[in-house]
DNA sequence: AGTGAGATTCAGGCTTGGCTAAACTTCGTC
DNA sequence: GACGAAGTTTAGCCAAGCCTGAATCTCACT
């Protein structure tokens, strides 16, 4: 009943939950489900038509569509092995924080349940992956602290910087390059005006980092 | 170019080798390969036709097939991954040697070249896999050791059990059970006539375990 | 209420890797 | 040297997931 999820399927239902997660309101639009998933719209939605289905979504036509519970636990059950594979990843193999998203996106489809609750206990059953993401528990609850975009910020602000995109690897190679990971403490200690560049000091280093409006925007942090 | 090489094309290049390793002769049948990987022989030999095209396997109509280079190549990095993969995961993750098989089977063929290179030196560069089967070097260079079939053993016979069959969970745990693994050495204490059991000791154990009719074939040994 | 932009669906196709049934080769035996 | 069994290939089909192009529908705005 559950086996016959489809990596296809799989991916379908990771984004509609992100995308549920970003947008505020309710249902998912067939069209940016297509976008971000680099796939036609008509391709799009004779998937969702598929999805809703196998219960995994309820589609209302011409409205979109949301994740019904078993929709839901497919897409936490996805992003588990995702976030604890990148964990893994980077702690038991070295490989470098940008690059573990591409390995996870292909390995999340293939690892048995088993293999999951084995390298979840290596690992101390870790509640965070490299980039600050909450990894949902076996059970497949997940917690999503609110955040702040770090581009919102004013000057003199100071937080933690809790989280990043694990997708664009280029501000990944940057961040490390200078030594800021999620987890840091951060102050605000300039900015400049009409979406400008964030100045801010991580950590207990003395140095000010310039972060551009992008990376300030894909930034998250708390107070 | 190498990159179109489709999880069930390595399927079958790893099946031909392991065929072409076994059989003496020169070519693989179709139906050997069909049975071999549980596939129809009509499916079998249009694949065949498939690889032919790709390169990988030389088809001589009504005769059989064989590994080109390339098509050598490519089952002997899936093989590297599989038994990388198998070694990794009873080492680091503690999966118990008798599923390492069937986990490696399917990750095999999602292993990035980079992830390989890392599993490789955070295992020291292991040459054989936990059964006792050798693994492909980087460079892609298998050494396959000449071994006897234990049942073939005479009373008195002693030597170093090297090698079993990955593919039978059954015989594993059995082994298992009884401490018996890979590199430990032998005496044969006694055997039943007609295709009966051999009764061995292992190791430094003074204990004589009965070795019956199939699993005695599958056990591989030095002398 | 009309209308156009954007969202959605339909129709028709492609590739992969399977399947069955039927036809064809090969080879050992008489 | 003919014949039948065993082995092999061809022909025709299927499902999954994707595609394009051409309808069609909805909603928000005037």
């Amino acid at each position: 009943m559950t086996l016959e999820v489809s990596s296809a399927v799989q991916d379908y239902a990771k984004a509609i939950y992100s995308l549920e997660q970003r947008g505020e309101g309710g249902a998912v639009s067939t069209n940016a489900l297509a976008e971000r998933l680099g796939v036609s719209a008509a391709s799009a939605s004779s998937m969702v038509k598929k999805l809703d289905g196998l219960g995994i979504v309820e589609h209302v036509p011409y409205r979109g569509v949301g994740l019904t519970e078993h929709g839901m636990s497919v897409a936490l059950e996805v992003l588990r092995h995702h976030r604890l594979l990148e964990r893994f990843l980077v702690e038991e193999l070295g490989v470098p924080w940008d690059r573990v998203h591409d390995e996870a996106e292909v390995l999340e489809h293939h690892l048995s349940e088993e293999l999951e609750e084995l390298i979840a206990a290596k690992l101390g059953h870790p509640t965070i992956d490299p980039h600050g993401d909450p990894i949902p528990t076996a059970d497949l609850k997940i917690v999503e602290p609110a955040t702040l975009a770090m581009d919102g910020l004013d000057i003199g602000a100071a937080g933690r910087f809790v989280r990043v995109s694990d997708s664009d690897p280029e501000m990944l190679r940057y961040l490390g390059a200078r030594g800021i990971a999620p987890g840091d403490t951060f102050e605000v200690v300039d900015k400049q005006p009409f979406g400008g560049p964030i100045f801010a000091r991580f950590g207990s280093s003395d140095e000010v980092h310039p972060l551009g409006g992008r990376l300030a925007a894909a930034m998250r942090v708390s107070l």
